[in-house]
DNA sequence: GTCTATATCCCGATAGAC
DNA sequence: GTCTATCGGGATATAGAC
């Protein structure tokens, strides 16, 4: 962990990771739009110079915390799903670790929904989720021979955990732990229900 | 229509009702984070201080695009309902309906949801989204004698409706019929299939 | 790689005249 | 109800010294 005291200097230490450290504290508190340049300088006691010598803009500050939050969203709940045998029990797993991990970093969900990052102009981003992307779309197929059905299934469930963690946010209870549990096995719950009725998500498509 | 010409004054026309109009421009220009009093001022020729006439503060102006947002919502899409005869497919039809308003009024719809407005502050929003909750939950108790399915029901639908449209958001698709059509039949065919499943929502809950 | 200093711009909100 | 004028604040980004 780099010094940070707050009139110190902060010659040779990891400016870098902890301005990614220092934008996650800032936007937990105030939100991405409350995010600056400014403010995570200043609580790292360096100048509001000093941070554009490893990134060239806000942007770019915030796709690093983006692709931390892949990252860290991969380490965190993509492990959990080997404990379950089936795929439609390893991807409840999933739904409910979404909203896990959402709940106990906001931050980070919200950089990845909130920032309104050009993923064009961020391509490490999108390489970033391919990991997570893969053991999902892994337990997808194994539930669906059908290329069609299995995009619908991913559409859904995607929509459906991601559905769950707006809601939960919005119903302001905090972070207690009972809630999060409660939103995140809603968020399960859904997910086993699309795929029980998941032959309706393609009858008659277009 | 008031008059907006650039270096004209504004003498007795509604500004009130102009200033929320040029807030739902503005922030289809720029999102939310992007619109501000100074902004909206500029476009309707009118000084910076006028907008504190009529609204104390930024959020009391973006409060009442909120209140707009529910009433316009329950006007578009509730009707719609009607035309089936079945709880479960009027509940179809409301999901189809909210991807398809969010896709036309993409900046009522980032309002609700990316304003960060304090709920307790401005309760005349919760007043307006009353209508279009009676209408949804009148629908979700038709299914479900079971008050506690109910609640599950309800809140597993409104999270996948949200959900689809986030995901339409992300996908950059663009406003294309084409794409919006797809969005919206998703969003009510993942509805029929959770309401075809809807046991597993309670089995065994806490 | 970080500093000091600065240019440039925008914002929210208020005071007081008309 | 709208205007002019302004205060006070904060942001991004750059230039040049060390």
């Amino acid at each position: 962990m780099p010094a940070r005291a707050k009139g110190g200097r902060y010659h040779h230490g990891d400016l870098r990771a902890a301005l990614i450290d220092a934008a996650i504290e800032v936007i937990g508190e105030r939100g991405v739009r409350g995010f600056s340049m400014a403010e995570a300088s200043r609580r790292l006691g360096v100048a509001v110079s000093a941070p554009y010598a490893h990134f060239a803009d806000r942007d770019e500050l915030l796709a690093a915390v983006a692709v931390h939050a892949y990252e860290r969203f991969y380490a965190e709940v993509v492990p959990g799903m080997s404990q379950f045998n089936t795929p439609a029990e390893q991807l409840a797993e999933l739904a409910r670790g979404y909203v896990r991990f959402a709940a106990a970093h906001r931050p980070l969900f919200e950089v990845l929904y909130e920032a309104g990052l050009d993923k064009a102009r961020h391509p490490e981003i999108e390489a970033a989720a391919r990991l997570i992307d893969d053991a999902f779309m892994t337990c997808v197929r194994a539930l669906s021979g059908d290329q069609a059905l299995s995009e619908e299934l991913a559409s859904a469930l995607e929509a459906t955990a991601n559905g769950h963690v707006v809601l939960f946010f919005d119903s302001n209870t905090g972070p207690g732990e009972e809630a999060v549990a409660k939103a995140a096995e809603r968020a399960a719950r859904a997910a086993l229900a699309l795929i029980e009725s998941r032959h309706l998500l393609i009858t008659d498509l277009g």
